[in-house]
DNA sequence: CGGCATACTTGACTATTATCAAGCTGAGCT
DNA sequence: AGCTCAGCTTGATAATAGTCAAGTATGCCG
């Protein structure tokens, strides 16, 4: 692991608070690694081994049943993934494979245990992680159960818009098919979802998203900060 | 709070490994409650003023938008619930109400997150208890992305069945309204799912369910550790 | 440039789920 | 016992979402 790498996972939350040589001993063992699309990085059911920090580019966690599969969360630089089950010592509930080319940093889990029980800074700080992840989650959730799929497309498109700055024009960001499944549809679904949602001023060309009256959204999608604030 | 109320709260994996003196910090401010049926105990939106814990009865979390409601967990003792927002010191995410004539341990936000801060074996603890909420919030909505509403139903059923031993009968615990709700459908396709159920062997009379070939069901239900297993 | 692969879109159809409106049932009460 | 109420069930219908099949657009690569 390279001395330039560090500022930037030095600066995350979850790292920000440990003593020096407890975050040296992380970064000892540490792997700063870049992987192409579509690289299946850890399969749900397997052993945790090492904690993931995404430090470019961009990951989507996916989990699959019964031949069916679907998108639990996109993950964009700088955070990390899988701290719950690195924690636990428990099998991954979910699978993760790279969307872009993407560099990430691997955190051998039991050095990540290690630490955890020496550092009470560094514990605190997985607490703070955890509640947000569970917090995310959650909200996830209670999009799922109280919002149809207009609905969830509508907030999505108005909590990207706020991420953009508030921008009239912005990106999607990933491909339409894997905003689909995170949104629990199928792209069938979500292609019809956003020609119904032209009435209320959205255009849509390619990855790129135009709103152009905002209220006439909201009044449709009655976004809730207990749902769509990211930061609650 | 009365001495004798001490040993089962001192019991559950969150308190066990305190410091004496830091649990009795807690304890002395902790109040124990008994609460009426249907009764609302926190709301979601207000701040995390107590940290909950259900000593006997039984708690719904429920989450409501744009005047929908769901049900998003059932909590039955000895259980805490709402950890994260007190950790965090953010607002609830979920309403709470009693099912039932519940006993409750309060225990205020402030000395939970005071005793986090100083004690380490507390903060470990609180990590495992935030992780374990975390998959089960996962694992849900897992189910609820990747299965249908009679594979839910189905998959529930094996889930209580276990839960009970393995007997051929056992109850349902809550009342079918709110079931249907956790499992993310109406009561009328609740009743028209255990009816489709009944080809596999399931016969319902009230609460009462009896599976008279798990295998069936299970060729059905699909049951997979990584949604359906508690301990994973 | 043309050819190919892949994502996306569209339409027709099916399946699933929700809604509405009766009924039914059983526990609690007088 | 009969009444009442709430929860549950059932059937008819509507809304929502998924599937299948075909087409279009786009980007990549030889």
């Amino acid at each position: 692991m390279l001395e330039r790498d560090f500022p930037e996972i030095r600066a995350l939350p979850l790292f920000a608070e440990i003593a020096p040589e407890n975050f040296e001993a992380l970064m000892r063992g540490a792997y700063l690694q870049t992987f192409p699309p579509q690289i299946e990085l850890i399969r749900e059911g397997d052993p945790s081994d090492f904690l993931h920090v995404v430090v470019e580019g961009a990951v989507e966690l996916f989990a699959a049943w019964n031949g069916r599969e679907t998108v639990m969360q996109l993950v964009h630089p700088v955070s990390t993934f899988i701290v719950a089950a690195t924690i636990r010592d428990a099998p991954y509930l979910m699978s993760a494979r790279t969307l872009e080319r993407a560099r990430i940093v691997l955190i051998p889990s039991q050095d990540i245990r290690a630490v955890f029980a020496a550092d009470p800074a560094f514990a605190r700080a997985v607490v703070a992680e955890l509640a947000q992840c569970y917090r995310v989650v959650v909200k996830h959730t209670k999009g799922l159960k109280l919002r149809n799929g207009l609905e969830r497309l509508a907030n999505h498109l108005l909590r990207q818009r706020a991420a953009a700055g508030g921008a009239p024009a912005f990106e999607l960001e990933v491909e339409k098919r894997r905003l689909s499944a995170f949104l629990g549809m199928t792209p069938e679904n979500l292609s019809r979802a956003f020609r119904s949602l032209e009435p209320y001023g959205v255009k849509v060309d390619g990855a790129t998203v135009r709103i152009a009256d905002p209220a006439e959204l909201i009044r449709l999608a009655r976004p809730s900060p207990l749902i769509d604030d990211s930061s609650v």
